[in-house]
DNA sequence: TTTGAAAATTGGCCTAA
DNA sequence: TTAGGCCAATTTTCAAA
């Protein structure tokens, strides 16, 4: 890990499909160089994975929250199972801070998404508490 | 966009990096049927972009923190954009709900991230209360 | 790092709906 | 007119030397 996979990283970050064959360009080094490397980040589990970066609301999804879910201490293991569950839960993270859970929930528009939080997901045995912060826009 | 288009993007959400033919193989279809279909995807700007999926703590950021931000509604912009000039701000929202903006900032130790919170942060103007919540573990 | 073969990407062109 | 299929040139990937 040096100052190379870092620059690898970062161009990883801006954009996941880049070529090796670019980033070598970019850094100056060979191809076979760069695939090694990355290759190494990837096993030694630096890199996770790859994604495509979707615009929730062009695919129909016009509600994106991020929420927090206060639980019985006893059950916070058991919530966050259930949380998981859900296909509208994109992300999960157990956290210190006000909630002991925060999560992303996607959903097609406000009626579903409070459907989601007050019928499904409140319903969940160990929920104290529901956060909801509804996402206006994405600066960074 | 039709179902075709969601499975496409499906993909790509779980290997940002799958090539067209695979994802073709998969979908039972000709590679050139999946890259045309791709960069109309891209091109509306359902797909903004790919980026790899990296694990912060193995570069050093052992703190990440979803925080809340509560501003003066009048400096409401000024924060946000004072904020997003920061390195350690990765993701920056603005939200309804507890707070106005909330943030994900990747610091290096608690150290770090307190002097960013407390020294830097805090001292931009019109903010009222910052709520951190430092993750502890990403679920999904 | 270099090399060469296999695979993927790209663009153009064609057909069918 | 648009989506999908086909082909050929180029580029990228990948493993072995």
């Amino acid at each position: 890990m040096d100052e190379k996979d870092l620059k690898i990283i970062n161009l990883l970050l801006e954009n996941g499909r880049m070529s090796y064959t670019d980033i070598a360009k970019k850094l100056g080094t060979s191809e076979s160089s760069i695939r090694k490397r990355v290759r190494k980040l990837e096993e030694m589990g630096v890199i996770k994975g790859y994604t495509a970066i979707i615009d929730p609301s062009k695919i129909g999804y016009n509600v994106v929250a991020l929420t927090g879910f206060d639980t019985e201490p006893d059950k916070f293991l058991s919530v966050a199972k259930e949380l998981a569950k859900f296909e509208e839960v994109k992300k999960l993270f157990t956290s210190t801070g006000d909630h002991m859970i925060m999560a992303e929930i996607w959903a097609k528009d406000g009626k579903e998404f409070s459907d989601l939080i007050f019928n499904k997901l409140g319903k969940i045995e160990g929920i104290k508490k529901i956060c909801p912060a509804i996402i206006l826009e994405q600066i960074k």
